[in-house]
DNA sequence: GATTTCACGTA
DNA sequence: CGTACGTGAAATCC
């Protein structure tokens, strides 16, 4: 262990381990200062750890390691862009499956231990954790973060190393890991790749990382909000901002009761229940089984009370969910609208993010707006998942329609159906879908797609099964176990979430490949603002906005070549430069 | 008080 | 019998 008093001495003890450019280092803070392991070589270094961290960066160009992107928040409000990083969380999940992440438990799968052993955070510490690291009961060293079992020591994860000595310790055990994630991704099948070209599944790992430090990118800076035209939006929807309960609890009467009035005696009926709202549309002679907008849809014609209520509904949506308590809540007086953000979901490997930026509702997207100075570059994926089914399956004939702008029309043309109707039997082949009218089109799908077809049914054969599936990249999908007697429809639903599964997953792969090769390469004042699956939103200066996108298209161009090497599948994009993102025709 | 159901927005 | 996500209100469970 060396303590690093100096930026300079902590460089040059990298430099010494034989740090460079790529090489992995741990880094993990303690309160005080920051610890940094390669190989043998332990630095703590107190004082600012940001500073010290930075001078390394810019000095040496490694990849940081760390257990979670959360440890770069400091950076990335520092200003810090780091090229390169390990997510230890990332890339437990890619390798693993499920949604838990927690430190103690990928320490433990990483070095063979029972997990169900591993030390618990919260209260079970209390009763589980055994004695204070380094009390009289516990010999240990404090600094040592791995407990005589073998397991993490429980709290570090928490509150952090208590010393920079004990964070390089912490940071040495994060590259522990990394190379046993590292030995355990080199073992992935990975077919169709040019030699010399590092594997898939490596590059999905790296992506993956760079995807989460994304997402804290995402969470720290926001997306640009017009928060007068924001408010504008609202107040048209549910009237001015309520000055106290009174008044809210008036206007929310007043929009019931104008939906109430169109049914003579409907009056104290309450139209957030569902089943006085069903039992209400039974007195205007409308049967339904459920009350949901598109159900009612048909109905509009047979009475007014339909129209009425779909409209209240949406009102109703504003008015709670994207009103103003969430301008209040999630927008900063910096017209930033703020939410967390995280580089997968627990399912097939998507992005998600919280206050409302994954589900916004189109009619509130003109308060997206560029700042002062500033423009927006919207790109999104032309129809991504037919694309990424042609590449994960290999099917070189749905690679040879990827050629035409629009996927579907050479597919039409094979099939012999009009566009419309081979979409939708693609997407039904993709989502598992089983009704409706796409059964003819489907038996097309399978004499003219056969190898495609193919791995959708593999896919779908091994969910029902119960058996995980692997995505493209290398991401593991679990299934689920089904209770006792098993059901049909539960091993349907199962086998449809898996088929679903390996397209998705692969599809948000690839597109947060482009979403983190777009982050390395856009000039410095052009930032990311949103990731929406297939979509990007970048804020760029007015003078670097065409710029930004002639790059959106380029660096989709090398990624994809990356990704999809050998496959013969096009990609394409959409790119457009507006002032609001409501002008951008989506 | 926590969990489930219904509903609805986005892709 | 398309998938996923996040959110809020009411109902339901304990």
């Amino acid at each position: 262990m060396t303590r690093a008093t100096t930026t300079t001495d902590l460089v040059a003890g990298l430099r010494a381990a034989g740090v460079g450019a790529g090489t992995p280092v741990g880094v993990a803070w303690s309160a005080d200062g920051v610890g940094l392991a390669h190989g043998d070589a332990l630095l703590a270094c107190p004082g600012d750890g940001v500073d010290a961290v930075r001078r390394v960066l810019e000095a040496l160009r490694p990849r940081l390691v760390w257990w979670s992107a959360r440890d770069a928040t400091p950076l990335v409000r520092a200003g810090v862009r780091v090229a390169s990083s390990w997510d230890l969380a990332a890339t437990h999940c890619l390798l693993h499956g499920g949604s838990d992440r927690d430190p103690a438990l990928v320490w433990a799968v990483a070095r063979g231990l029972d997990p169900a052993h591993r030390p618990r955070t919260g209260q079970l510490d209390l009763l589980a954790g055994g004695p204070a690291p380094g009390s009289a009961d516990d010999p240990v060293d404090p600094a040592e973060p791995v407990r005589p079992d073998g397991h993490l020591r429980p709290g570090w994860a928490e509150h952090g190393p208590p010393t920079p000595e004990a964070a390089a310790r912490w940071a040495a055990a994060a590259l522990v890991v990394q190379a046993a994630h590292e030995r355990d991704l080199g073992v992935l099948p990975d077919t169709r790749r040019s030699p010399g070209t590092p594997a898939l599944a490596l590059l999905t790992a790296w992506s993956e990382s760079a995807a989460e430090l994304l997402a804290v990118e995402l969470g720290v800076r926001g997306l640009p909000l017009d928060r007068a035209t924001a408010i504008r939006l609202v107040e048209e929807r549910v009237g001015p901002r309520p000055v106290d309960a009174v008044t809210a609890a008036a206007a929310r009467a007043g929009r019931d009761d104008a939906v109430r009035a169109l049914v003579p005696g409907a009056e104290d009926v309450d139209l957030r229940n569902p089943a006085s709202v069903r039992a209400l549309l039974g007195r205007v002679g409308i049967d339904v089984p459920d009350t949901r907008a598109w159900r009612l849809e048909p109905f509009r014609g047979t009475h007014p009370l339909v129209a009425a209520l779909i409209d209240w509904r949406q009102a109703e949506r504003i008015a709670t969910t994207y009103g103003f308590g969430w301008l209040d809540r999630d927008v900063g007086p910096d017209g930033r609208l703020r939410g967390s953000w995280t580089g997968c979901d627990g399912a097939a490997g998507r992005m998600t993010a919280s206050a409302g930026l994954h589900n916004l509702p189109a009619e509130l997207r003109p308060a997206v707006a560029a700042e002062p100075g500033m423009l927006l570059v919207r790109a999104d994926l032309g129809q991504v998942e037919p694309r990424v089914l042609a590449a994960v399956s290999g099917d070189d004939a749905l690679a040879r329609a990827t050629g035409d702008d629009d996927l579907y029309a050479p597919v039409a043309a094979r099939l012999a159906v009009d566009r419309p109707t081979a979409k939708v039997a693609v997407l039904a082949a993709m989502y598992g879908q089983t009704s409706g009218a796409a059964g003819e089109a489907l038996r097309g799908l399978e004499r003219a797609y056969p190898v495609a077809m193919d791995y959708l049914r593999a896919a779908h054969e091994s969910g029902a099964a119960g058996r995980d599936v692997t995505t493209y990249g290398g991401r593991r999908v679990r299934m689920w176990p089904l209770a006792e007697p098993v059901d049909p429809a539960a091993t349907a639903a199962r086998g449809r979430f898996a088929r679903n599964a390996v397209v998705q997953g692969a599809a948000a792969e690839l597109f947060k490949m482009w979403a983190v090769s777009v982050r390395a390469a856009l000039p410095p004042r052009a930032e990311v603002v949103l990731c929406l699956h297939d979509e990007l939103l970048v804020h760029a200066p007015e003078q670097e906005a065409d710029q930004v996108a002639a790059l959106l298209h380029d660096v989709l161009g090398s990624t994809a070549a990356r990704w999809a090497a050998g496959s013969g599948v096009r990609f394409v994009a959409d790119v457009s430069v507006v002032r609001r993102w409501s002008d951008a025709k989506g």
